[in-house]
DNA sequence: TTCTAAAATTGAGTCAATTCTGTTTTTGTG
DNA sequence: CACAAAAACAGAATTGACTCAATTTTAGAA
C-alpha cells in the first residue's frame, strides 16, 4: 500500500531519530530532554512513546544504525582476510573500533551498554544483545575462514575462540570509553598484545 | 575522640544499608523508593542523599561488601593452587561465580554494572573500576603462582593474559546475570570450555 | 460522498529521584 | 556554663521521564 499513513510513520521516525542523535551529542543523553527531542521533532511527548518504549530505546535506533554499518564493513576482512593471524584479527578488530566513535559519543555507549544490562528485556536490549551476537558470528566467521585457508589448526574449538576474542574486546572497548581520556592507538595495542598470546597458539 | 557524632555516623551508615539491602532484595532495585530506604532506617531523605550521592552509591556499598568478600575467599586458591592449570583457573573462578549470588540478585547486579558504565566517574563507578582490577589482578597473581611451580611457560605474558581471562569471564557474568533463566553449571562449562584453548596454549 | 471503527496523536497529570533552604544538633572555646 | 561556628538533618519544592483518557485523523465499506 504505503499509504499515506505508512509515509507520515516513516517520516516521523525519522524525524525523532535526527532530533535525538543531534540533541544526543550537543547535549549527551542524560541532558537531552524528551520534551526538547519532541519540540525539535515537531510531535508531541506521547507520540515519541508511541514510537518508542523509553528514552533509551531512541538511543537504541542510533546503535543499531552504527553497529550495522560496523557489521557491513567487517565483511569485507572476512571474504578477503590478511595472510597473518595476527593481522587479519587486528584488522577486523580494528575496523570495529575505528567506526565506533563516528556517530556515537563515549557518553552515548555508556549509556547505550548500560540500558542494554538494565533493561535486557526491553526492545533495544534484546536488539544490543543481538548486535553483540552478530559481532561474535563474526569474529567466528574469520576464524573459519583462517582455518580453511590453512593459516589456523583445524583442531581448534572456533565457537569458543570467536567468543573468547569478543568478550576480550569487548570488555576492553568498555573500559575504553569509560574513560574520556583513553585513546584508540592505546586500545588497539593492548588488544593486540592480549591476542598475541592466543596467535601463538592457534596459529599452524 | 570517636565522639558522639562519629558514632552516630556510623549507626545512621549502617541503618541505611541494613535498610536498603533489604528492600533491594525484597522490592528489587527499581522498586525500592529513597523514601521507603529512608523511614526503615529512620533518617529522613535528605540525610541519604547527605550520606550517599545517589540511589546507585548505595547499591554500590552493596556491591563492595560482596566483592570483597570474594576476593578475600579467592586468596586461598592462589596461596594454594590445585596442580593443574586448568583445575586452577576453575577453582578460582568457581568461587567468583558461586558467590555472586549470595548477597545480591541478578536484577542489583545488572544495575550495578550498568550504574557503573553510566557514570564512571562516581563514587561507585570509580570503586566498581577498583574492584574489577582487584579481580583482574587476582587471577594474574594465580598465573604467576602456576609460573612459580612450573605448571604455566616463563615466556607467556602473564600481565595480558590475566587480562584476558578476566575479561572474558567478565563478560561471560555479564550475560549471566541478563538472562534469568541462565544458570551457574552452564556458565562454569561454557567459560571452561573458553579456557581450554588456553590452557593448551600457556601449559609446560 | 458519508459514516464508523481503528489507529494515532496530544499534553496535562503522576511518580520518584534529587536538590535546596531553613532548622537543629554537636563541638570546642572562653 | 554559655555561645558561635561547623556539621548534619529535615522535608517541601523541583525536575524530568513516562502514562493515560480524551481528541483527532485515516482507511475503507456502503
Amino acid at each position: 500500500m504505503s499509504g499515506l499513513r505508512a509515509r507520515q510513520k516513516a517520516d516521523r521516525h525519522r524525524r525523532i531519530i535526527d532530533a535525538a542523535a543531534a540533541l544526543f551529542r550537543e547535549a549527551g543523553y542524560e541532558g537531552a530532554k524528551i520534551e526538547t527531542i519532541a519540540s525539535q521533532a515537531e510531535v508531541s511527548i506521547g507520540t515519541i512513546y508511541n514510537y518508542y518504549e523509553n528514552k533509551g530505546d531512541i538511543l537504541g535506533a542510533i546503535v543499531s544504525l552504527e553497529v550495522n554499518e560496523v557489521l557491513n564493513a567487517g565483511r569485507g576482512v572476512v571474504a578477503r582476510p590478511p595472510a597473518n593471524v595476527g593481522d587479519a584479527l587486528d584488522t577486523l578488530i580494528g575496523i570495529y573500533i575505528e567506526h565506533s566513535l563516528h556517530y556515537l559519543s563515549k557518553e552515548m555507549w555508556r549509556q547505550a551498554m548500560a540500558i542494554s544490562t538494565q533493561l535486557p528485556d526491553s526492545p533495544f536490549g534484546q536488539a544490543y544483545t543481538a548486535l553483540d551476537r552478530s559481532l561474535t558470528e563474526q569474529i567466528r566467521a574469520l576464524i573459519a575462514r583462517l582455518q580453511e585457508i590453512g593459516l589456523v589448526r583445524q583442531d581448534i574449538d572456533g565457537a569458543a575462540l570467536g567468543e573468547l576474542i569478543f568478550n576480550n574486546m569487548n570488555m576492553m572497548f568498555i573500559e575504553f570509553v569509560k574513560r574520556d581520556e583513553a585513546r584508540i592507538p592505546e586500545l588497539r595495542a593492548a588488544i593486540r598484545r592480549q591476542n598475541r598470546i592466543l596467535v601463538a597458539a592457534i596459529g599452524v
